[in-house]
DNA sequence: TCAAAACCTAGTAAAACGGTAGGTATTATG
DNA sequence: CATAATACCTACCGTTTTACTAGGTTTTGA
C-alpha cells in the first residue's frame, strides 16, 4: 500500500514546474526543478523521461531547454502521474497478471478489485491544478509570517 | 500502493482459519491452513506470528494445539489484518515519521493525509466475516458446476 | 564555437521480499 | 513415561527493488 518516493518525488517535481511556469511557457531546466525541491537532478531526469513517454511533459534540448508540462495542469490527474513512474498501482500483483486458479485466489481478487476502485477514483479525481494552487497559497501564507 | 504478499496470504489464511472454524472452537494447525491455502507453512508462521502479537489470532502449543481467531470475525477489519503484517500502511514515509521542514513537503503531505484516509476508511471499513461469507458462497456455486 | 541543456547507459550499495533450515518447548495421548 | 504433533524461535539466503551516482553523447541558441 506504501508508494516509493518516485511518485512522491514526481508529484513535487510537477507541482513545482507547474508553479514556476505559471502563466509562461519557458521551459524549465532539470537544474532549476532539482534546486527548488532537492531532489536529485540525476534521479529526478530518470523520472521526467517517464512522465514524457506517458506524455504528461515535453522537453526541448539544447540552450535555453527545458521542460514543460504536455497538457493544462488541469488535465493531469494524479493518477496518471503516479502509474506512469510507479507503474501498476493495483495492491496485489494478481490483479494484473491473472495468476489464479482456485476460489480462494478468485475471493481476494474479488475483494482487491474493490479496494483498488477505490484508489483510483480517488487519485484520479485529483488533479495536479489542485495542488499547484495549494502549494500557491501555501507559500503566500508562509510569506506573511 | 502496493500490497506485498504478506498482506495477501494474511488474509488469504485467516479467510481459510475462518472458514474452517465456523461454528466450533478447534484450535487449525499451521499445516493444515498451509495445505489448503498452498502458502508455505515457515512464511505462514511468520505471519502468524504478528498477527497474534496484533491480537487478532491466540494459538495452542502441543498436541491438538493450533490457531484460532481471537474474535469473532466480524470484530476484525481488514485494515488491522494489514497493519499487522505489513506495518505501516501508509502511501509515504513522512507520514509516519514526520520528516518535512518545508512547505513543499506540507503541501504534499496534506494531499497524502487525504489519499490515506480514504484508503483506511475502505480497509476498516470492511471486515474479515464478510469475506469468510463471500468465500462460502463461491465455493458453494464452484461445488454446483 | 561554446556552453547549457536534454538524453542515454551502466553500475551499485542498501533494503525489502519471499522464503528455507533446523532447532527448542509444550502438550495430549497411548 | 515415551512419543508424536504442534507452536515457537533464530538465523540465513538468493533475488528483486529502491534510490541513487557516474560519465558519457547529442542537440541547440547565442
Amino acid at each position: 500500500m506504501r508508494l516509493s518516493t518516485k511518485g512522491r518525488y514526481s508529484l513535487e517535481a510537477l507541482v513545482m514546474l507547474g508553479f514556476l511556469s505559471q502563466g509562461m511557457h519557458a521551459n524549465i531546466s532539470l537544474k532549476h526543478i532539482s534546486q527548488e525541491t532537492e531532489i536529485s537532478e540525476g534521479y529526478l531526469e530518470q523520472l521526467f523521461n517517464k512522465l514524457k513517454k506517458s506524455e504528461i511533459l515535453i522537453s526541448k534540448r539544447g540552450k535555453d531547454g527545458g521542460y514543460q508540462l504536455a497538457k493544462p495542469p488541469s488535465d493531469i490527474t494524479i493518477g496518471s502521474i503516479f502509474r506512469s513512474v510507479e507503474g501498476s498501482l493495483s495492491p496485489v500483483k494478481c490483479l494484473d497478471t491473472d495468476c489464479c486458479d482456485r476460489s480462494e485466489f478468485c475471493l481476494t481478487r474479488c475483494f482487491w478489485t474493490e479496494i483498488n476502485d477505490e484508489i483510483n477514483q480517488v487519485i484520479d479525481t485529483l488533479v495536479l491544478s489542485e495542488l499547484i494552487e495549494t502549494y500557491r497559497k501555501n507559500l503566500a501564507i508562509g510569506d506573511k509570517s
